[in-house]
Formats: C-alpha cells, structure tokens, sequence
DNA sequence: ATGATCTCGGATATCTATTGTCCGAGTTCT
DNA sequence: AGAACTCGGACAATAGATATCCGAGATCAT
C-alpha cells in the first residue's frame, strides 16, 4: 500500500497550473516547487497523456490544463500517475493446491477480493469529491489567502 | 497504489487457521494453498510479530489465531504484512522553492495531504468492518457450503 | 522563408524495495 | 538423552520506481 511519490508533485504542479491560463513549462514548475526537472516533467507528460492537462510546444509553449480546475478531481491525477490497476490483484489460490475448485465454478470474484475491492472504491469516491479548484482553495485559505496570489504573482513577474 | 502481493497468502492462512483449532505448520499451509512454502512462511512471521497469531515450536506445531476469528479484521492483517505506513507521505514541497513557507507556519498538514489521509481512512473503514470470519462464511456460502468442511478435513487427514 | 531557440516526448541508466530463498536456534516428543 | 520437527531472522535475485539524458518538432523573431 505506497503509492507513488511523484504523485504529489503532480498535485502541487495542478494546482500551480490552475492559477495560469497561460502555458507554463515543466522546467519552471520545477524551479518553483524546487523539484529536479527532468523528473517533474515525466510527471507532466504522464498527465498530458491521460489528457488532464495540454502541451504546447515551442517557444513561449508549456503545460495547461484542458478543463477547468472544478472539473478535474484527485482521482484522475492520482490514477494517471499511479496506474489505474487496481491495488489488489487476485492470483486465484482457490484454484490451486489439492481443494483447488475448478474454473467453471469461479465466475465471481471470491470473497476476499470483494471486500479488497470495496474498500477500493470507497477510497476511489473520497478521492473523486476532491477537486483540484477545492484544493487550491483549501491552500489559500491555510495561507490566509495569500498563498495563490503569491503563486499568480511569481509566474507573472517571472516570464521570459 | 500497489498493494503487497503477500497479503493474499496470509489472509488466506487467516481463513484456513480459522477452521483449525489446534497448530498447523508453515509448510502445510503452503501446499494447501499451492504456494512457494519458504515465502509463505514469512507471511506467517509477519503476522506472528504483529500478534496476529501465535506460534508453537517443535514437533506437532505450528501457527494459531490468538483472537476468535471473528475479533480479527482484514485490516489488521494487511497492516502486518503491507506496512502501517500511509501511502502518502508528504515531502513538504511548499516548504521548497522560492515561495517555500517557513516551517513555522506548517505545523497542519497541508489541504492535499488532508485529503489523501482522508481517502486512507474511508479505505481503512472499509476494512476494518470485515472480520476473518465474516470472510470464511463468504467463501463457505459462494461454495454452497462445502468449502470450509473441506478444509477441516483435509487438515485432519493428513495430520502426520 | 529561414534560422535559432525553446519546448515536449520517449528511450535510457541507476537505485531502492519487494520478492524469493536459505540455514541455524530452539522446542517438543520419543 | 536423542532425534526430528518447528519457527525465526539473515541472505541473494528480481522487479518496479526513481532520476536523467538527448532527439523530434513547433514557435517566434529575423
Ligand atoms: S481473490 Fe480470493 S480466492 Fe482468489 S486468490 Fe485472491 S484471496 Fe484467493
Ligand atoms: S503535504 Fe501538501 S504541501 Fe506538503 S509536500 Fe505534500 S502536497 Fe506539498
């Protein structure tokens, strides 16, 4: 049960970009959260292939998301950087060994990967409530409300 | 968001245990289950430092529940062999970069981090409410009734 | 139109964590 | 007392994640 560290990054660079309708490029996300940035961009290109966020290329080109921020929940994030396969993965150990039941009878998922998956998907819904606009807005008010105009502030002055 | 691939051995050791009373060996569970028999062995171990179950050395032992079936959850067992580290682990990125916050003003954990150790509680929920026996009984029903009398019996012939 | 420059994109090494295995310490029964 | 069987932790092999690089391609200025 780990999930991926660069998640987070992914997280903080969604966030980042739902302050800008401009493209930003990966190498600045990576100067402002601090990260190496060869590997940050890996991140953005694993958004930009599930389709959370668009590329643009060339000069004064850069990442920005498709959708609105409202529109983009943590799941999808976390699922376009972790994989979407589920965490618990059925080996079919009922089928093996001498008590093994033959295939014909296994149709259903057996009872212990229900319950895995249910709790999967309780998981998967709290995470679904969560937008990425919900998130910068819970950040703002953490800094008392200075935490994004700082960010606004810095990827304007910052430019060429 | 992978989960181990051993918490499929040992909760199925935790249903087998449940229908045996008296010590089962390592090496039995293996070939009941058809699995590699050193590997399954550590599982066991795993479990048997968590308190999960208790061991019997010598000739004629073996592992057994500590608790009733049905005081033992899922939970707890994916806990002792996965870790009970959260899968989110926050490296602090808004302390980095040149927007980095002062530590003293992080002493909360931040909105993202909230919301991943949230969606670890719902999932953690989730678990908790399936007991070992409630999985035994699930996997008894979907076999008609025969499953865990199988078991019993074969545990008892090939006692020895 | 052309060149230079800046961007993304995937292919490529390195490194940690999981998987898998082994033999010795210790206990029980004969 | 002896023998056999058990668990327990220490030891390699493997897969996945981590981190990085340079080339293809587009944009902007000239
Ligand atoms: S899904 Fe159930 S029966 Fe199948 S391997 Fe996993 S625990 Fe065993
Ligand atoms: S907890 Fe929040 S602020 Fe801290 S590193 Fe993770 S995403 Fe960033």
């Amino acid at each position: 049960m780990k999930m991926s560290n660069g998640v987070e990054w992914a997280l903080h660079s969604c966030v980042t970009l739902s302050q800008s309708r401009e493209p930003v490029p990966a190498a600045r996300l990576a100067e402002l959260h601090g990260t190496a940035p060869a590997y940050t961009a890996k991140q953005l290109q694993a958004l930009s292939r599930a389709g959370i966020v668009g590329s643009t290329m060339g000069q004064s080109g850069g990442y920005v998301l498709t959708r609105p921020a409202s529109e983009i929940s943590a799941l999808e994030v976390v699922r376009a950087i972790d994989g979407d396969e589920p965490a618990y993965r059925c080996t079919e150990i009922r089928q093996r060994g001498p008590l093994g039941i033959p295939a014909e009878r296994c149709a259903r998922p057996c009872a212990i990967a229900r319950a895995m998956a249910a709790a999967q998907d309780a998981w998967s819904h709290a995470l679904a409530q969560v937008s990425i606009a919900g998130l910068a807005a819970d950040i703002d008010a953490d800094s008392d409300g200075t935490a994004m105009p700082d960010v606004r502030r810095w990827l304007a002055t910052t430019r060429n």
